[in-house]
DNA sequence: ATCGCCTCCTGCGCGC
DNA sequence: TGCGCGCAGGAGGCGA
């Protein structure tokens, strides 16, 4: 589910609610997520002020005197805020009620996400250390990218979906920034002009900005913390819509498989 | 190091 | 209406 751009609407919807808050209790209910959620996680995390909440790549970082507790919603995963009292939907894995009856839930149906705690520099957590530059940050750019992209010759798409390259884009953004940028999604990345190169990181860029203002993208079952869709899908291009016409020429939107992803694009636009 | 493939899990829409 | 099948916003981990 989650990009970057749903992770950044999820993790403006709870900071104001949960920042400076105390941790009055945590109800696990299912924790085999991804990686089993630590059964201490209530003992650790009681009585501990939320001091920020921040994003890496698609991470959440809850910050604490002690240590930071790092969310990843997975594929189809949520954070709710809601009173203490909510009534309790199939799926509801994990509670965090505070001192002011705020209650921060996550929901997640497939369980793919992760809730993990560290007690060590946050950044050099073993899912964290080897990421690349964060998108929107002037750090990620063709310096950095473009040296990396000429060794590797699998097609970009598959390329922009590896977290060592390019971090917060999923499938649906990848697709949606090569076209935008008349790129191939089949073609090899060590075959990109530095031009081109430069091109799709600002494209990249302009697209999860401009989703992030959308409140993200709602397919199914993404909504904010209030409960709020994204409203971003309205502006897909190529990404769902094969045999579609291109916005731009008409042509047909085709789908291909990479890497055991769907991929979308205009076979006239993009090469 | 790079690559291709597999896996975790539930829900939904489709065709028969 | 009821199935079985394929597919879905992710990404770590494996063997070659």
């Amino acid at each position: 589910m989650p990009e970057l751009p749903e992770v950044e609407t999820t993790r403006r919807g709870i900071a104001p609610a949960i920042e400076n808050n105390t941790v009055q209790s945590v109800t696990i209910r299912n924790g085999s997520l991804r990686w089993p959620v630590d059964s201490n996680l209530p003992d650790l995390l009681k009585g501990l002020k939320i001091l920020s909440v921040k994003r890496r790549a698609k991470y959440l970082l809850l910050a604490t005197e002690k240590g930071h507790l790092i969310i990843h919603l997975g594929m189809s995963g949520n954070l709710k805020i809601l009173t203490h009292n909510a009534p309790l939907q199939k799926h509801d894995h994990v509670d965090i009620v505070f001192n002011n009856n705020i209650l921060l839930r996550y929901h997640d149906p497939r369980r793919f996400g992760s809730i993990l705690w560290t007690d060590k520099p946050v950044n050099q957590f073993k899912l964290l250390v080897h990421l690349a530059p964060e998108p929107l940050s002037s750090d990620f750019s063709s310096e950095w990218l473009y040296p990396k992209l000429q060794k590797r010759k699998t097609a970009i798409k598959v390329v922009l979906m590896d977290n060592k390259y390019v971090v917060g884009v999923g499938n649906i953004y990848a697709n949606e920034s090569l076209f935008l940028s008349n790129i191939s999604p089949l073609k090899p990345a060590n075959t990109l002009s530095l031009k081109e190169t430069e091109l799709l990181i600002k494209n990249i860029k302009i697209i999860l900005e401009k989703a992030i203002e959308q409140g993200g993208t709602t397919l199914k079952d993404f909504s904010s913390p209030d409960g709020k869709p994204g409203y971003f899908v309205q502006q897909l291009s190529v990404y769902g819509q094969d045999n579609k016409p291109c916005p731009t020429c008409k042509t047909s939107i085709v789908k291909v498989t990479q890497a055991q992803r769907a991929s979308f694009y205009c076979p006239s636009c993009q090469h």
